[in-house]
DNA sequence: CTAGGGTTAG
């Protein structure tokens, strides 16, 4: 007698100590104990897992069984949901299979915590095998399930079980509501987002702001933004979060400059207020915008996290400037921000981006799981530097680690091909995409090959691919078959892609410049005269070269025949100087790259004053031997300019990368990396 | 427990 009102003292003690988070404490009595019970031991894991120290939580219901201790209903809900928090799969198997082997009464609280524990752990077919031999089903199991195919992004999944609740007469309640109004946000379903409104609305359910909060999201998601503005004016407690839905619903529907105005007059913002601003830029192509963001971030003292990252590092690789990409990563090492598979992949894109392949690689060695977006990016990082080889090889070992690729990877190793000049193998991988790995070519895949075709002079072949396509090939398209007419010099061509092209898309820039430019460099000046004209006609304004160089971590910018810098004098006379050594070494400036009818002299001096060039000359003149240049280019680097660079990098003994819209080069001692194949 | 995140051809 005396014993048991010990042993239930002590427990109580236990207990008490767990509600309070002292589990330490608990521990000490528990350790004092003559004589213990499954209550001792439940109340003690129940206080690990409360602390998180889920771990500590398991190993003691092991501990326990071991001993001989017959679990209870409330054991295994304590085990079950430790397991769930440590997101162990196996170890939540483990438990499952001794409460199944010590034959522990199933009831519906433990039901809830295993199917809680597999999809929390990510096993959602075991959970919905829990869910479907479920015989009484409470609200809770309902609701469950629901938020964590929410969570998992499978929202068509959550009208089906709510269409079962509703079959078996289960009233749904705030949290029901709340899956139900978010799964019609991720699939853009009006109709079951209107009457989910209503029930609330019937059911004075809107009182939740997490409700209304919701509801916005949902209507800006539909692209209704005027019912979201009605619910969000109606709102007595509009919160933080119902601020950062509004913008973040004005980003997607592409009124930045609203969601800007909106974010500088909120009440309260937090960090997910800042990281969609950042995501906003990106968005829009602000890069430099999305970095001033971030500083003025730092200057109000708000870290970064891995989200914000995210959106800094793709900036980051727009601009292409390594030295901010540099600066990025050490400040989240700094920062002890945790680099997971979407900023992983971001961060290799970045570093390629930046001509960095080796960081690239780095970051993606150590990334701890990689999905094909992540092979993805490492194929790109071999795609910009014309290393087809290198991106079939990793192509190879993801097929073997047994990732599925997607369209994506395609586009990248077809590229990769196209830029190596690997003609047939990209014709293999291209047949065997939907042959061997089931993925449909798309019209960029049918892009790719046109590229990859006409880089290598097989014009005639890309001509019957493009005939042969199952969709009408775009403009994009038939600017890299224009692209590849100019390098091959098939001025016949051309004419035809022409043709095609004034029939297509009359306002598109970029490939009017180059039919003008194909024209020009064949001397067919009357044709040059004739697009011009066309253009000008039509309001087409050519997008200036630009190039921009990083010295001292201040970027540069220089337009083709830009005087405008403050050492205009002194790159005009560095300019000069290797003008004259690159003669001495034999060097003819190759005036084709000129597309308008003047005298060879004035053509002369206009390529002299690509915008690559002027960079290229800041850069001998401000930084010392040694140190290699580094420079940016919006547009595609004309054929003179590399051949200026290469020779460059030789009489300067300078290592220069220049990276242009799509991929980089890498100039060192006469030779460029991409071996004059780009 | 509602808001914010990676990658498509030239």
């Amino acid at each position: 007698m005396g014993l048991d009102k010990d042993l239930f003292v002590a427990n109580s003690l236990i207990h008490f100590y767990a509600e309070c988070s002292k589990v330490d404490l608990g521990r000490k009595v528990f350790d004092k104990m003559l004589v213990r019970n499954v209550v001792s031991w439940t109340s003690l894991i129940n206080g690990y897992s409360g602390v998180d120290m889920a771990k500590e939580a398991v190993s003691l219901f092991f501990e326990m069984v071991e001993a001989g201790v017959q679990p209870n209903p409330v054991t295994m809900v304590c085990a079950i949901s430790a397991c769930a928090k440590l997101r162990d799969l196996e170890l939540g198997k483990k438990v499952c299979a001794f409460m199944n082997e010590l034959g522990v009464k199933h009831n519906t609280l433990m039901m809830n915590a295993l199917l809680d524990m597999y999809m929390k752990c990510g096993d959602v077919c075991a959970a919905r095998e829990i869910f479907d031999e479920c015989t009484d089903k409470n609200l809770v199991m309902y609701n469950t399930i629901m938020s964590y195919y929410v969570h998992h992004g499978l929202a068509g999944e959550v009208l089906v079980v709510l269409d079962e609740m509703l079959q078996k007469g289960q009233r749904p309640d705030k949290v029901t509501m709340l899956s139900t109004i978010a799964a019609c946000a991720q699939l853009g379903d009006l109709s079951i987002g209107k009457s989910s409104h209503a029930y609330v609305f019937r059911n004075r359910l809107e009182s939740w702001d997490n409700i209304s909060n919701a509801i916005i999201d949902m209507y800006m998601k539909c692209g209704k933004r005027e019912a979201a503005c009605k619910v969000f004016d109606s709102m007595l407690n509009k919160t933080v979060v119902t601020w950062n839905s509004l913008i973040a619903g004005l980003v997607r529907d592409g009124d930045v400059e609203l969601a800007l105005k909106i974010f500088g007059e909120m009440p309260e913002s937090n960090l997910v207020s800042w990281n969609t601003m950042i995501g906003a830029m990106v968005q829009e192509s602000m890069f430099e915008e999305a970095i001033d963001l971030f500083r003025e971030m730092q200057n109000q003292g708000i870290k970064g996290d891995r989200v914000t990252m995210v959106g800094i590092a793709s900036a980051c690789g727009y601009l292409g400037s390594l030295d901010l990409a540099k600066w990025i990563y050490t400040y989240i090492e700094k920062n002890d921000i945790h680099i997971d598979m979407q900023l992983g992949t971001s961060l290799v894109d970045m570093f390629s981006r930046c001509g960095d392949p080796r960081n690239a690689m780095h970051v993606f060695g150590n990334m701890e799981k990689r999905d094909a977006s992540a092979w993805t990016a490492a194929i790109r990082v071999m795609a910009v530097e014309g290393n087809a080889k290198g991106a079939i090889e990793l192509f190879n070992e993801m097929l073997k680690q047994e990732v599925i690729p997607d369209d994506f990877v395609f586009v990248a190793l077809l590229t990769a091909c196209s830029h190596g000049g690997y003609v047939d193998q990209g014709r293999h991988l291209f047949w065997s995409m939907e042959k061997t790995h089931g993925v449909s070519p798309q019209i960029v895949h049918y892009g790719c090959m046109v590229d990859l075709l006409g880089r290598a002079g097989l014009l005639e072949e890309a001509i019957d691919l493009m005939k042969s396509m199952p969709m009408e090939p775009n403009d994009v398209i038939w600017g890299s078959f224009l692209a590849a007419c100019r390098k091959h010099k098939n001025v016949e061509l051309a004419r035809y892609a022409d043709e095609k092209i004034t029939q297509l898309v009359p306002e598109r820039v970029g490939i009017h410049v180059l039919v003008s430019n194909i024209y020009a460099s064949a001397g067919k000046w009357t044709d040059v005269a004739r697009v011009r004209l066309e253009m000008k006609e039509k309001g087409v304004q050519k997008v200036p070269g630009s190039s921009s160089i990083e010295v001292h971590g201040l970027i540069h910018e220089f337009t083709s025949g830009d005087e405008s810098h403050t050492e205009n004098t002194q790159i005009g006379l560095m300019l000069h100087e290797i003008d004259c050594r690159l003669c001495q070494a034999g060097y003819v400036p190759d005036t084709t790259n000129v597309l308008l009818n003047i005298d060879e002299q004035e053509k002369e001096y206009l390529l002299s004053r690509h915008s690559e060039k002027l960079a290229m000359a800041y850069g001998l003149i401000n930084t010392s031997k040694g140190i290699p240049i580094r420079v940016v280019k919006n547009l595609r680097m004309c054929s003179d300019c590399h051949t200026f660079a290469k020779l460059v990098s030789k009489l300067y003994s300078r290592e220069i990368t220049i990276r242009d819209n799509n991929r980089y080069h890498f100039f060192k001692e006469g030779l460029c990396s991409c071996r004059d194949y780009w």
